[in-house]
RNA sequence: UCCUCUGUAGCUCAGCGGUAGAGCGGGUGGCUGUUAACCACUAGGUCGUUGGUUCGAUCCCAACCGGAGGAGCCA
């Protein structure tokens, strides 16, 4: 007899008959007469009702074991349920304890905090709260790609190691050989220079659009910096479409597009799981997102932005000038508390933004966009990418850059330059919005952040 | 890197300058078509580490280590 998945089981309009399912006991409730098992494979949020007979054959062997983590095999007939809650449960002709649990099994039925549960980071996905959150992460992964590939682009795998040290995105990890306990270094480099973990594949994924046309990336990235928040981890998974033949405003128009997209689909899709957080998570997840599905996102630009704070009457810890960034707490006032919805900031002054951002025609502003969302901040950043040689080699040298360096990114604008356009989405951003989790370390399965690089 | 908070039983926490507490979880027994089951009993702690103050420190002080939140940086 072939094994059901639990999801299927459950969402059976008529009884299956006797079947096979496997999977993991959340918790069991014992009487003298029969037991009742939760039972738990992943499929789905919901456990399947097991009711084991006392008069089981092998019912002290299997079924008395089986408590909380253990491992078993059930074979039964799905009958409709006589208590309230579930509509099926199953009646076990058969219980085969598969992998037993002891009693040290550090998950219990009850409620555990976050931190203790990135503690077992191994044994979590065990969790209603982690089952969902893998579930849609999953789900949103497969979105992503369908979203772009029913759009005609084409998935790029740029390097994870590169040797571009300055791509403008923050400190990197170094990537060496080893001999024995020595790092190896100067002529004798594996690759004969020094090379790090990639920050970005955008200006890979660039000679890629200036090709295919429209192309995209999903893979790891690598950011050394020190940063302890909520939001930063030091290996996450990044989205970077890149589209030739594209201005800022298809950029944009794009990136919200996508995000809706993904929304959408997550409320299509993974119902039960977003119930299950919209109850335990964050109460107003299912409106938020239904909002973020209906409603059209807001467009600012930088300048406005800039004036729309200042005159907002509001007590920032940190100025609100023309030229500065804006500040977290400011992105949070126009997405949280003026606009309440997502907000893409675009133009932003040329001073605060990397080299290869298109100049606009005020000659003081780039042709940058961020797309903030509430209790997030920013979930996208993109930008107009300069196709103007000139333009881009007097940028390389106002900012001090090895023009060298640059050799193969110059040449996209030295044969068929084209106007083109990208962004970058960071995944784990997006499931945090998605899934109102709180802590980027709750939504990867195995965080990396300083000082903690466990399993 | 900076600022703030925090570390007591397996988990979540209370507590106090003078012999360590609860709830949950675990174990045992009972009971019931149960479902965060219920009832009774029971085991379980070098109070993060090191040093200092004190007659006496889990408590006060310092350093260190771990965890969390925020800033910066960004996704």
């Amino acid at each position: 007899m072939s094994r059901i998945r639990i999801a299927d089981l459950l969402s059976r309009e008529l009884s299956p008959g006797s079947v096979v399912v496997k999977g993991w006991v959340r918790t069991k409730r014992d009487s003298k007469a029969f037991s009742f098992l939760e039972l738990n494979d992943g499929s789905c949020l919901a456990n399947l009702q097991v009711v084991a007979d006392a008069t089981l054959p092998g019912y002290e062997e299997s079924v008395e074991p089986a408590r909380t983590g253990a491992a078993v095999e059930v074979e039964g007939e799905v009958v409709e349920s006589q208590g309230q809650g579930q509509r099926w449960e199953m009646q076990a002709t058969r219980v085969t304890l598969v992998g037993a649990a002891p009693e040290d099994y550090p998950l219990q039925k009850k409620g555990h905090s976050l931190e203790f549960l990135r503690s077992i980071a191994h044994l979590r996905p065990r969790t209603n709260l982690f089952g969902a959150v893998f579930r849609i992460r999953s789900r949103m992964a497969f979105a992503i790609h369908r979203f772009f590939q029913e759009r005609g682009f084409v998935y790029v795998h740029t390097p994870i190691i590169t040797a571009s040290d300055c791509e403008g995105a923050g400190e990197m990890f170094r990537v060496v050989t080893m001999e024995g306990e020595k790092v190896r270094g100067g002529a004798e480099e594996f690759f004969g220079k020094p090379t790090y973990l990639t920050v970005s594949g955008q200006l890979e994924g660039e000679t890629f659009a200036c090709a295919l046309s429209n192309i995209y990336t999903f893979g790891p990235t690598f950011r050394a910096e020190n940063s302890h928040t909520s939001r930063h981890a030091a290996e996450f998974w990044m989205i970077e479409p890149e589209i030739a033949f594209c201005d800022l405003e298809g950029d944009m128009t794009l990136a919200e597009e996508m995000v809706k997209y993904l929304v959408n689909d997550a409320l299509d899709h993974c119902a039960e799981d977003l119930d299950f957080c919209n109850r335990f998570v964050d109460k107003g997840l299912l409106e938020r997102l239904a909002f973020v599905r209906d409603r059209s996102f807001e467009r600012i630009s930088y300048t406005d932005a800039v004036e729309l704070l200042r005159a907002s009457g509001e007590a920032f810890e940190f100025p609100v000038e023309y030229g500065l960034a804006l500040q977290s707490e400011h992105e949070r006032y126009l997405t949280e508390k003026h606009f309440r919805c997502p907000t893409t900031v675009y133009n932003y002054p040329k001073e605060i933004k990397p080299f290869y951002m298109r100049r606009n025609d005020d000659e003081k502003t780039v042709a940058a966009m961020d797309l903030l969302v509430p209790g997030i901040g920013e979930i996208v950043g993109g930008s107009q990418r300069e196709e103007r040689l000139e333009v881009l080699l007097a940028n390389l040298r106002e900012q001090d850059l090895e023009e060298s360096a640059y050799d193969w990114y110059v040449d996209l604008r030295r044969f068929g330059t084209v106007p083109h356009a990208g962004f970058g989405l960071g995944f784990e951003r997006l499931l945090m919005f998605v899934t109102g989790v709180g802590n980027i370390r709750d939504v990867i399965p195995f965080p990396r952040t300083p000082g903690s690089a466990e399993f």
